[in-house]
DNA sequence: CCTGATCGTGTAATCGTTTACACGGTCCTG
DNA sequence: CAGGACCGTGTAAACGATTACACGATCAGG
């Protein structure tokens, strides 16, 4: 492959007039130039990323390392990373950690090696070793959708208080006070909040919080099923039952269908996190969506600040409720509906 | 950040003997080792890859750029090609083309400038000139799921014709005549593949293809609705759509369920390419199931040996039929069934 | 005791860029 | 016309790793 030592030879240049016309850097005269773009045509030749990120310290590139691959959500997310970081003329590498610790640290590893500039990085369970070393480093990072307690890192996440309350508002207007939640894994952050949002706006409306009716999972479709089929084995099962993630809604479902009952005429489904299809499922399943590319171009923004050396606030969004017709009608008057999951 | 020579200075010995430690690739005393070792663990070195890429002329990267990473089979074989290529010590480096042709040659480019070892491309319609100058320029490129004619590119691709074949007799056999089809776009493989396929198989049964009954969609859901749109407001609807890919299958479904009309009562549906929730679906939907993950695995494969200069043969693995019930209930037989789209 | 093989180690070149510095020429200014 | 400012260009030194080559020490065989 040809490189800039070809290209001036062509050219009948040095290569460090190549160099200036390719990033123009420096004045060249208009022949020199003319001559130095033909051969870069002529050779097909091509700047090695390699040689320019060892000589400047920069690979113009961010890690990315998700919780699953697989996940809509973090799909969605990564395309956001994405389109925001080509906007700022960064590429983005992609790790998947499947929920695993070890292949999050894998990845995290990797990325470093080849020096990203930044790294964006949604934990996987608990704080690894390899990830309090880079913090305690002070390496460019960024947590992303879930959070570490005890590291003082920057991070961008969703707040889902607010929705959580007005979905617990909905099922109690429609009647239902038995309401059941499948919560995420505690080592997660998210899987911790959400329970509290549930638990705290069960609270606000005088409800209960009944031990039985909080049934944990790991935010996987088969941990959903499992868990819809402990509460519906209860002596008096729940009017409704609230999925933690989408693919535990999911799973929640199969077993629903798979006993043979009606949604919601037997029993009410709701979901934190929405996804695409969730609104042509039938019945459409009421969720709390979470504003994922808003998320994904602010996390990428607080690493560019990072990354400059500036200033990063704390990213906190709000999601929002969008009510469909899993948890029964309802009554006609001013509340919010949507027919679709995308805007 | 620690480089070499900092662990050569506080090991006590030379640049040399730490890279013979790290590499394992020649004979160190055992105390040199250990003080090597040491130093390393001590001062959190870690290889610089774009170091070690510059000298030895390897990444040990591909490159993947995809269709379009919103579209589930897309996330499914990024998945795929991903395990593989761990498992052979590799990184990968997604694109997301978005199906367009500049975004494809945006990431082809980056991913040259940043030297992967090699590259798996799905092709996003036509030859770009950059594609043919790295085809003739011999650089290690596999197509992946779509094909490009014309160029001698080593392929790894599904071919769906036995599977649509077995799809028609299956709606023939429910007593369906006036069969549509949604098709991709003609400007790439996989579009002109599966419509072809629809209607030799048409043919086979000896049913017409009438001409109202193909309409041209864009792999996107909101093609799959217009044209189902149009279909339904002919003066003879047919009585099975099937759709290109999954997303148009989506927006058919959409648009039925707009006109309120039921499946399959009213109208059958099917796809081709299934994704894990066809089977939470209500109906259930009947799809053409792609071997995605083996995909993957063997486009890497193929890769691999493209890249060691073995030969390489072309990849075609066949698709089979996911008979649910989206085209109305099956007659008490020994046809194949399925409920869940996950083995 | 000499010779040659073997072993552990260090020195320095190299990969393809970018860029600090030097240098010669032209032009303007006083 | 002398002097400095400026412009275009080239030379060479980095960046951090790998590795060919050389070198001294140890040791076995004759």
């Amino acid at each position: 492959m040809a490189s800039v030592k070809d290209v001036a030879r062509a050219a009948g240049v040095s290569v460090a007039t190549v160099s200036r016309v390719l990033n123009d850097s420096a004045a060249v005269s208009a022949p020199a130039r003319a001559r130095v773009l033909a051969a870069v045509a002529d050779l097909g030749y091509r700047p090695n990323a390699v040689a320019r990120s060892l000589r400047t310290d920069a690979t113009r590139t961010i890690g990315l390392v998700i919780g699953d691959i697989l996940n809509p959500f973090f799909t969605e997310l990564a395309r956001a990373v994405e389109d925001e970081a080509r906007a700022a003329g960064y590429s983005v590498v992609i790790g998947n950690a499947d929920e695993r610790p070890d292949r999050q640290d894998h990845y995290v590893a990797t990325l470093l090696e080849q020096r990203v500039d930044g790294l964006l990085l949604c934990p996987t369970a608990e704080i690894t070793p390899l990830v309090r070393d880079m913090v305690e480093r002070g390496a460019p990072l960024v947590f992303l959708d879930r959070t570490l307690p005890g590291l003082d890192v920057p991070s961008a996440r969703v707040d889902g208080t607010a929705a959580v309350h007005d979905l617990v508002a909905h099922l109690h207007g429609l009647g239902h006070r038995r309401l059941a939640f499948v919560s995420g894994p505690a080592t997660l952050s998210t899987g911790r909040e959400r329970t509290a949002a549930f638990t705290a706006a069960l609270a606000a409306h005088g409800l209960r919080v009944r031990p039985e009716y909080l049934a944990a999972g790991d935010f996987q479709a088969a941990s959903g099923r499992a868990a819809t089929a402990r509460l519906l084995a209860l002596p008096e099962p729940p009017e409704v039952i609230v999925a933690g993630d989408n693919l535990m809604a999911l799973g929640a479902l199969d077993e629903i269908r798979a006993r043979g009952l009606a949604v919601p005429g037997d029993v009410g489904l709701a979901a934190y996190d929405d996804v695409p299809w969730f609104a042509h499922l039938s019945p459409p399943v009421t969720a709390v969506a979470q504003p994922v590319q808003d998320l994904g171009r602010r996390a990428v923004r607080a690493l560019a600040d990072r990354m400059a050396g500036r200033p990063v606030e704390q990213v906190v969004l709000a999601a929002r409720l969008v009510v469909r017709r899993s948890c029964g009608e309802a009554a006609p008057g001013p509340a919010r509906k949507e027919g679709s999951g995308r805007p």
